[in-house]
DNA sequence: ACAATGAAAGCAACCGGTTTCTATTAAAAC
DNA sequence: GTTTTAATAGAAACCGGTTGCTTTCATTGT
């Protein structure tokens, strides 16, 4: 036996047998075109445990063709921030897998990676789920290789499946509701780029759709020139003080949060002065500020069912037909939202 | 050529070479005892393009002993919860890593594990990070291949490394602070163990702690028979209404939240008929209640330091001692610590 | 007594790469 | 004109498993 940890070969020495003995009584591949003697199985087993052998598992990965292993892809410039809706649906898609596919593992990639290279792991991953987006060569890999793959949040692959949100729709129940209470002066606040996944179909979605919804009233949309998250106060100042805004729809629940907390500090009442509505995943919502109206993003049934795609593509590649899975988004109305003030 | 993802050996017979001049040539080794005409090199390289042909990376992992991977184990038990310390730490791990180790990539295991089951994936990781604990199996399976690990937030393995924030420490700078503002009636609120990884030393740290800073100023220590997080209101009512507490400890900002919250619905003033004060991530706390005073764990420098001291393990594992590292916790006043009310 | 059957276990190919060692040819040196 | 050296490339072993096929030997059937 070598240095090092123990392989297959230094059990079958220690045992007097041949590899494959070892290989076959260890995996129980036993019975069919194949037996051992109790005895000789036994004294296997024993040597194995004294040699505290492990499988090396790449080696088995490459014989077998299959590792087993589920990789979300985008961990890293999804899950850095904090309470997202990329944390439920991540958890969501881990509980699905642990549930449903017994013996298969869910991973996360959190590297950050350059746009020209490829995210996929050193290993042979059976199931691949996307946040939002991969780059390029990473889907070029993933349909090359032909592995199982949803996008989750984003744009499908060519030919593949997806799993988002329907912005659209959402901004306008959001937009109804507003209209519904009366407001007419409604402000919408998106943090900068910085804060955001770059380019994702939200920003301009909820964007678009708001303007439209505003044009539609013969309204005139309300913006304000300050960053919502880098300096709430001024933007506020300006959206409510100087633009007579009565509510304002947020992109996502962190520039809600802090606009939340900025009138409290300038004393707005909320919501009889200013109504505040955002974009938003229940469960963060719920944990982190329980009084807010938001439109739910559904983001539990996003991970659920991208996991249940996945599944079902693994299990049957051939027969499954692409498509684009478009979720309802919900409103729920809680304490920050009211009808407007009449002075 | 198969049916299937093309080969090193595909692309070697297409171009009408070797399998390991191809190697060589896609992996740059040449001019030490190799080389190639450069047109075999750009026929090669253009077969190589024109087949899409990819590595099989695990194939290149069990030739070169190692997958240049570096994986967190537990993410399941402690990601699972929204924003707490285990999200900064797992951030900035990966920021390490990232920056410091060129090529180095990041996973987080997500799947929930039996008890005897090893968390240890099906690849040859060069690293692992265990978030406050692992199955005893994946321990042995990890020391058994010698691979440097680090544990954060938890107990180290025999002669292994790990970084943990100083629990007594920081419930000591918790109660003198309480008591330097001239509280004496202070309750500490705890949630039930299914909100939390089971069996965490923080949690009897914390409580411990508490009772004997009571117990050295001859005070006693105010419980209450609710779970925080199950029915926060009544815990209040009792601890506020009947034992007059005007001073709570929570354990986590989760339980602290949620008591802001019931505060603000029973009209019970904080800070000034009550002080809330708990334990916290900087980040987490700024994020989603700002105003709440707080003991930093500093998690941000837990993950740091874990990923250091791994990279620092991983490039020399022969001289490095094993050794715990302890983190002091900050106090960090905030607006929900005041001294008590004069009735 | 001899063929057929089945139990028990090993041989060797294979998975898809990397790398050491060797072989061939052409250019340079003497 | 022969020997040395450098350039170029391939053969084969290896990493650590899995598995189809073969071999050996004891038992059963006739």
């Amino acid at each position: 036996m070598k240095i090092g940890v123990p392989s297959l070969n230094d059990v079958a020495e220690k045992a007097g047998v041949s590899k494959s003995t070892v290989s076959r009584i260890l995996n129980n591949r036993l019975g069919n075109g194949f037996s051992v003697k109790e005895e000789v199985r036994l004294r296997v087993l024993d040597v194995a445990r004294k040699l505290n052998y492990r499988p090396n598992l790449i080696a088995k990965s490459l014989t077998m063709r299959s590792t087993k292993m589920i990789h979300i892809i985008g961990g890293n410039h999804a899950l850095s921030e904090l309470g997202n809706i990329y944390q439920t649906i991540v958890n969501h898609i881990t509980k699905v897998i642990d549930a449903q596919a017994e013996g298969y593992d869910v991973t996360v990639d959190m590297s950050s990676h350059r746009p020209d290279e490829s995210e996929m792991p050193a290993w042979k991953i059976d199931g691949a789920i996307i946040l939002a987006k991969c780059t390029q060569v990473t889907m070029e890999d993933i349909l090359q290789m032909g592995i199982p793959h949803v996008v989750v949040n984003g744009p499908a692959s060519r030919g593949g499946m997806s799993v988002v949100p329907d912005d659209v729709q959402g901004t306008k129940l959001a937009m109804d509701h507003l209209f519904g209470l009366g407001h007419t002066r409604i402000a919408y606040s998106s943090p900068l780029m910085k804060y955001m996944v770059a380019g994702h179909s939200s920003i301009t979605d909820r964007l678009n759709t708001y303007e439209e919804a505003m044009q539609e009233k013969g309204l005139d949309p309300i913006f304000g020139s300050f960053d919502v998250l880098d300096s709430t106060e001024d933007f506020l100042k300006e959206v409510v003080f100087e633009k007579d805004a009565t509510a304002i729809l947020a992109y996502g629940h962190m520039g809600a949060l802090n606009l939340l907390q900025a009138a409290h500090t300038l004393e707005i009442a909320v919501p009889e002065r200013l109504s505040i509505l955002c974009f938003c995943d229940q469960y963060a919502n719920q944990i982190m500020s329980p009084g807010l109206s938001f439109i739910d993003l559904c983001s539990t049934r996003m991970g659920t069912l991208a996991a249940e795609l996945l599944l079902k593509q693994m299990q049957d590649p051939t027969t499954l037909q692409p498509q684009r899975v478009v979720l309802e988004e919900n409103l729920a109305v809680r304490s920050t939202t009211a009808p407007p003030y009449r002075d």
